[in-house]
DNA sequence: TGGCATGTGTGATCATGTTGGATTAGGGTG
DNA sequence: CACCCTAATCCAACATGATCACACATGCCA
């Protein structure tokens, strides 16, 4: 019982700080309750409720049952968060890292995944190429990119990742030919190529490789020598491996000899 | 606690001087009410609500109800994105009472448009359906709903309203068949029908009416009444139109005598 | 005389409280 | 696991008082 804060306050509040000081303590302690607010500030739940409808809309928290988290915690899927979390600096370092790989012009795909949604954020604002992609997120990062086109790959949504990869995605992209690819996956080896534990994947990974002259896989090394189930790329697809500093380098040197250049960051 | 409301004055101030002691007072406490200060000033309060008005616009200080804050307080700087939308809190309420128009099972097509992604906002939770739609933020906010099916519907991206509308989004709808097709637009009128300022919208919302069985329009009153260059739907492609009860009879009254049955919210 | 600053009055809007009825979460229990 | 129960929570609708915006009136001073 972090009492901290609970001295009554003489003057009543403002809506504004009585929301500002919500909007605090939700992301000093990762949720707060509607009943322990409205004691707080002397008011009725249902004025906190309303409060916290204001600041959903707001898009700062969002409510949940009997009170509201931050904003950021919410929603998106278990996995893609918890895995940002874990090792975001290091991909955002490579994700800086791999704007050098992007053409001058002409078009690229984007793969889906937390890697390369970091990636689309570092692009440089005066980018102006095509952009394809089938996730959501790092569609709606590129959406802000004044000079560039970007084309939204259509499928059936998968909720974890929030990206397409279903047949629909696979057709939208075999007819394309683009400069360059930026890939992900969920494991790599020198022995097994590129991998992933997900069945669906493995036909569009596989028709943006086709689509591609050039394949760049943006990998932190955490997913260095992990295998997973589903094999979709082997080295001699790959032109370049963007992985960071704190990899194996037994690993790379190994990559390097099959053929892709490995740059670290 | 300086009480620094003892300093009664004797002689009426300036204005300049007044505002300049309110901008103090602001600075020190973080906050100061209309109220007090037009009791210390011994003036009206109005006469201070026109102070801080004076003060909001030189950015000084910012208005809240009942009183102001120090400028650079009212930080964390919403997302304008929804805010800044006008006629929002109508689109909600309209948005609320179209989900009645959701049929229990099936398929339905979400067009884009804000007052259509306030619709998304609004779909219950235990939603069981395939939902389809061409917005990003819509397909953002379906993705949520954990037993709905959400398919996008791929393209260029539009970036001023976050939609895909080329000839490859309608290429894509044109082959479903789907139960409820929930459609806006920018105007509409008993005899013009539903109309669109953007000729790229025209094909790929026809092509999404031959593929609905039902068609819901959703458009909040202050559209009703105006018409746009491309006419896409005549009243006999409609077969309710939800809009504000704040919408104009007359015109409501002709609608209904071309087909459409009208739900006001 | 005309431009300001200010006061006054009125209807609109806003913030909050209140109430009653729906929903939901979280336990049991079979 | 399905079902039901209870209490907490939520939501919509209305009520109320405070606050606000606007139009207009007043008064002051060059």
């Amino acid at each position: 019982m972090t009492d901290f804060a609970a001295e009554a306050l003489p003057t009543a509040l403002f809506q504004s700080e009585r929301q500002r000081e919500i909007v605090a303590a939700t992301a000093r302690s990762g949720r707060v309750e509607v009943a322990e607010l409205a004691e707080r500030f002397g008011v009725t739940t249902e004025t906190i409720r309303r409060d916290l409808s204001d600041l959903q809309e707001q898009q700062v928290l969002r409510r949940v049952h009997g009170g509201a988290i931050p904003w950021e915690m919410a929603g998106f899927e278990p996995l893609l968060s918890v895995r940002a979390d874990q090792h975001d600096p290091e991909k955002r370092r490579l994700a800086r890292a791999a704007v050098d790989e992007l053409p001058t012009s002409g078009a690229v795909i984007i793969d889906s995944g937390s890697t390369l949604t970091r990636f689309a954020e570092a692009i440089p604002r005066d980018c102006a190429l095509r952009i394809v992609t089938n996730s959501l997120p790092t569609a709606q990062i590129l959406a802000e990119l004044e000079h560039t086109d970007v084309h939204v790959i259509g499928g059936t949504l998968r909720k974890n990742t929030m990206a397409m990869v279903d047949a629909d995605a696979v057709s939208a992209v075999a007819p394309l030919s683009v400069d360059t690819l930026f890939i992900s996956c969920d494991g790599l080896s020198a022995d097994r190529g590129l991998t992933t534990p997900y069945r669906a994947e493995r036909a569009l990974k596989q028709a943006m490789i086709r689509a591609a002259g050039r394949v760049i896989a943006l990998v932190d090394h955490s997913k260095v020598g992990q295998d997973h189930f589903i094999r979709f790329a082997e080295w001699s697809d790959i032109d370049v491996l963007v992985t960071n500093t704190e990899v194996d380098r037994e690993i790379v040197a190994r990559i390097e000899s099959l053929g892709p250049t490995v740059r670290l960051a």
